[in-house]
DNA sequence: GAACTGTAGATTGTCAACAATACCCTATAT
DNA sequence: ATATAGGGTATTGTTGACAATCTACAGTTC
């Protein structure tokens, strides 16, 4: 019963994985709102499959914490509060930082690979920064901050971090005025990228931090409480 | 849309979730041993269930990292090299340090409730130090640093933990001799409470810092490199 | 004897049907 | 009019059967 249809092929990989990433994209794309129920059904016969595998994806999202699932009622696109904004980016912190020290100390040449990485990101942020196209923008973000972890190498640390991205997509996306700031969005990055770099591991702990609590101040301020 | 105080969660996803903190809890204590193959028809019977929940279960833990899933071929019990007990000692004191702050910035109320649970929990090590209960040692350890990290109430970062708490007693239980220091352990938590109830930050980073590194220590010393 | 191929067994992956449950809407009584 | 009880409906939760796939073993050939 292969799909006719668009998306890819089960390919030997797992199929409730394939169909869980595309399921995320599409939620921190804002295909999905939040609070926004996901009939397991329906997703089934346009994916053309049964309600297995996708039950199987939405599990693993539920887990992951963009979904909520109530018992005998659904899965929901998680809505967020300015608590979870505050929490997302206080572990993000964390993670980040942690991510940084591990890769300063694993040497050069590893830091040397991430920072071409990170480099290129840049460039196609401030391309996009210049055009104004908010999701790349917003992809382009979290892709830098997922390479720079994932330079770390530390699998468990990027496994964490997948989800935090997410969320923190989810955050940009869903709440209004997504990057106020945006003058100085890659000059940020770039400083960031600097300070690895030169190998300042405190100038470059406090950068993360300041970057989070701004992050984190912009999406609050322009956030009333919404508890319905 | 007040919560009812009084009456806890009826048991929100009974049967997936119970499975799976079930096996959990069997894989940590080493009822299945590392590398060793999860039957689901065999587990659905002996649960008297259909492979279905148990599949959830599974693939659950799987997310977690406790479980490997090998396409086609089922589910194994983790098997940690080295490096991964590096690996998640290094983000435990990334969580523990970033809950330790919080905990500080939550105000003194906070640590208070914290500090009396793990008193108490201190108290349990100490007497099973005495008797030299191994299991019950490593399951109050874990105890400890996770009603440490329950105290900041991060949500994400008690989830996290949650799985660094199950792997890390997989760690001491599989990795031969748990505890070669086991006189200074108690100590060594007390010694985090005192510095948590006295405010001082840095310190306590510091002996976070100190705590894991030891453990690290203590299990890859005891450990020849299985490194194929 | 070694290497290759084909078959057998077992286990997971997938599917469609059945059952249970929570919510919504209506009817009824106070 | 409000509150309450009852049935209807839609959705998830569960089940057993079927299909796909991988490993292992045996048989055959050079």
């Amino acid at each position: 019963m292969a799909a006719p249809e668009g998306l890819f092929a089960l390919e030997g990989r797992p199929t409730a994985q394939l169909i869980a990433d595309q399921l995320r994209e599409q939620i921190v794309q804002g295909v999905f709102r939040p609070g926004e129920q996901i009939n397991e059904s329906v997703l089934a016969s346009q994916l053309s499959t049964s309600r297995g595998p996708v039950r199987e994806a939405l599990q693993r999202l539920c887990q992951e914490g963009i979904l909520v699932s109530r018992r005998n009622r659904g899965v929901f696109v998680l809505e967020l509060a300015m608590e979870d904004i505050r929490e997302i980016y206080a572990v993000r912190v964390a993670v980040e930082s942690t991510a940084a020290d591990a890769l300063l100390d694993a040497g050069q040449e590893q830091v040397k690979d991430t920072s071409q990485a990170l480099k290129a990101i840049i460039s196609d942020m401030a391309k996009q920064v210049a055009v104004s196209d908010w999701k790349a923008i917003a992809r382009l973000d979290m892709q830098f901050h997922t390479s720079f972890v994932a330079g770390a190498g530390n699998t468990r640390l990027i496994r964490i971090y997948k989800t935090l991205a997410a969320e923190s997509r989810m955050c940009i996306l869903n709440l209004a005025v997504a990057y106020p700031r945006i003058d100085v969005l890659v000059q940020e990055h770039q400083n960031l990228l600097d300070l690895l770099e030169a190998g300042h591991r405190e100038e470059l702990h406090k950068a993360i931090t300041r970057h989070m609590e701004s992050a984190v101040e912009d999406l609050t301020g322009t956030t009333e409480e919404g508890s319905p």
